[in-house]
DNA sequence: AGGATAGGCGTACGGCGTAAGTGTGTCAAC
DNA sequence: GTTGACACACTTACGCCGTACGCCTATCCT
């Protein structure tokens, strides 16, 4: 290998390793995958690449690209399953759970697409679409359906894995977390709340996405 | 140095109108719905309602217990419904789009909903909730099963409101906002791309919410 | 009248994103 | 080797943020 090519770390020892827009968005996801995104600043961020905050902005726009880029990032390590040429039915199902696995491995990206508009998009980063707008097409659906399909199989796993990371209804502990008097005025609350603390996420998140299959084949079937 | 302390409205008597934690979390969901969540800060909302930021914490925790408070106050204003004795799945399919409506509504309450635990739900904000259980469980399903799919399709309209309001996927325009050489790497998204991009989101709603009840039916028609 | 109290106000601190300007290590051409 | 250019890290500074702490005063009870 060409050694002689540049002789920059030769020299002066490995202690100047060039920093990087892609150190930069590494260290970004690190750090917002082990402590939330609110930790995710500027100022952080150099730290922990060992460098001054405003030297990120010789390799990133704003912060806003910088979060544009770990949302591409994370895209593309989407873990596509071995098998393609399944029952597309059961490719599509593998795909939905490599999502939800994707998501659940970075549960602050969820909260970036709440707040981003994400105009940029790669085509590595469609990958994951295309895999999967090919499975519902290869089940019978028309192009429209497929669409459509898409959009709602994704919202749900979106919204799975935002109630699965944030709890919106406490099911933290117990049925015992909610209000007093609930059993009279809320008896359904109450009769249903062993279920929804328990909160099998496995459990939920496959009931959820046979629902939606099962009315998939219903479309299908008629026509 | 006068010593004249801003001598202020204290003057006109009647004029003095008392701060309280309502008008605060009015004046934050006003501003949050306006002009997006980034714009709520206590500065802002103190200036909103005519105060310093301090005085805020007269009524209020902090920050937290204040968008606490204005989720508690978005729930109560849950648009039910008028008809009750429908068919449970007729019921449900209103009760559904009553929450998209709220969520539309005010859609920064989502990214709240994916920032926060929301631990302490009171009495009214579940009653929304309950409805829902009610609905499901008239419809045939098991204690279980209602709140299986309670979760689920709560799951979809969160998710849903969330890629109406943030576009994720950049629909925003039209399929040319689609990086170039698309069409022979990812075939299947130029081919959708229409579809995806115009996005009727009342029929993409129905869609959605179409599939679920179907499957749902299905599941009563077995057990 | 006098004292207590509730609640608004001012100041201050550390952190944020980032505009603008400064310094330095590296390399190409001489 | 010297020089000049350039890339890129650093420094400083501004105006935001949430909020701890203490002061000040209008109001009410006695």
């Amino acid at each position: 290998m060409g050694r002689t090519t540049t002789r920059r770390s030769a020299d002066t020892k490995a202690a100047r390793v060039p920093l990087t827009r892609e150190r930069i968005t590494d260290a970004a996801l690190r750090l917002m995958d082990a402590e939330g995104l609110d930790a995710v600043s500027m100022r952080r961020i150099a730290r922990e690449v060992g460098v001054e905050a405003m030297s990120l902005y010789n390799h990133v726009r704003d912060k806003d690209d910088l979060l544009n880029a770990v949302i591409e990032r994370v895209m593309q390590e989407f873990p596509f399953p071995d098998a393609v040429d399944d029952d597309p039915i059961v490719y599509g199902r593998r795909l939905a759970h490599c999502w939800r696995d994707l998501l659940r491995a970075h549960p602050s990206v969820i909260q970036l697409f709440g707040e981003r508009k994400h105009s940029g998009a790669s085509v590595d980063s469609l990958r994951p679409m295309d895999a999967a707008l090919s499975a519902l097409r290869r089940a019978g659906l028309s192009e429209s359906d497929a669409a459509q399909a898409f959009h709602t199989i994704g919202s749900f796993i979106f919204g799975t894995v935002m109630m699965e990371t944030g709890q919106p209804f406490g099911s933290g502990e117990q049925a015992g977390a909610f209000p007093t008097g609930i059993a009279s005025e809320l008896p359904n609350v109450a009769a249903c709340a062993p279920y929804l603390a328990e909160c099998d996420l496995d459990a939920q998140f496959e009931f959820g996405l046979d629902l939606m299959l099962e009315g998939l084949r219903a479309k299908i079937g008629v026509s």
